[in-house]
DNA sequence: CGTACATCCTCTAGTGACTAGAGGATCAAG
DNA sequence: CTTGATCCTCTAGTCACTAGAGGATGTACG
């Protein structure tokens, strides 16, 4: 089958700008095109942006799945590191995980202690001036 | 006191760089200069940069920080307000938390059922490339 | 007093992963 | 034959910075 960028589009639920943009950044193959100069995409390329969508949405950064996919062209090579990619990102999320966690305390209790009055009353705006009042710390949730 | 834009960043922990583009996009007022031109801080705007700094760290966008800010210099005004975006803030945390929970399920079952020998029999692959495999839905983490 | 070197200034451009829109060509349906 | 959907390329915008150029000023040391 082949499909036009807007049917490969409904196909895999990718947007077509997003397509185009991934070409772009050599994740895609330059695709044949038609006479009059429209991409056509085959099952192949469904499979490789099916593959893409579903990483992305697992969380997996471009440069991932680039070396994702090249890996997957190889059957016979070692998923070695497939597996090294993988279990990095896990720990990366496993570290988000719990930065959320400490961020979700703070502005649990933050909320507790306001007391719903005025401003100069509040402990929200007082809390957020002054990191000493927290009680864990925290870095920038990434 | 009075403080170089550089003793400013170094007493914050914010970057020169930093200070500049918050004043860029009217976060920080426009400081008085030196004859020579270079910014002076006083106590008052090291006092916002770490309001701004902390709350940065707390995952509050510097649009939520715009209206904080401006709330704090209004002490008789209801609090109201800064409660609702500290709440709407926790709650797309909790969200955040729950969508990297299910995307950690996923991973860590995609590790253990790598076999740990070659692309072609590797399941991580295989999951990658096919969502239906995955026991939870999930979409992109934020 | 001269000379390093640090710090400051402004300005432009780059990051990641898209998204939005202009301006124009081509296609399919009625 | 016209209408409207889809396609093409290209540029610019998003967020919150970061990096670097090119030049002016300040400070410490000999």
């Amino acid at each position: 089958m082949e499909y036009t960028i807007g049917a490969a589009a409904a196909r895999t639920r990718i947007k077509v700008p997003t397509i185009r943009y991934y070409e772009e950044i050599g994740l895609l193959p330059l695709p044949p095109r038609t006479e009059s100069n429209r991409r056509l995409y085959g099952d192949a390329e469904i499979g490789k942006l099916n593959f893409i969508r579903h990483s992305r949405e697992l969380g997996f950064q471009i440069e991932d799945i680039r070396e994702l996919l090249s890996m997957a062209a190889e059957p016979q090579a070692s998923c070695h590191q497939a597996d090294s990619i993988v279990r990095n990102h896990l720990f990366e999320i496993d570290r988000r995980i719990a930065s959320l966690q400490a961020l979700k305390g703070e502005l649990s209790r933050m909320i507790d202690e306001c007391g719903h009055g005025r401003i100069c009353d509040c402990r929200i705006i007082e809390a957020l001036a002054d990191h000493s009042l927290c009680h864990s710390e925290h870095s920038k949730p990434s």
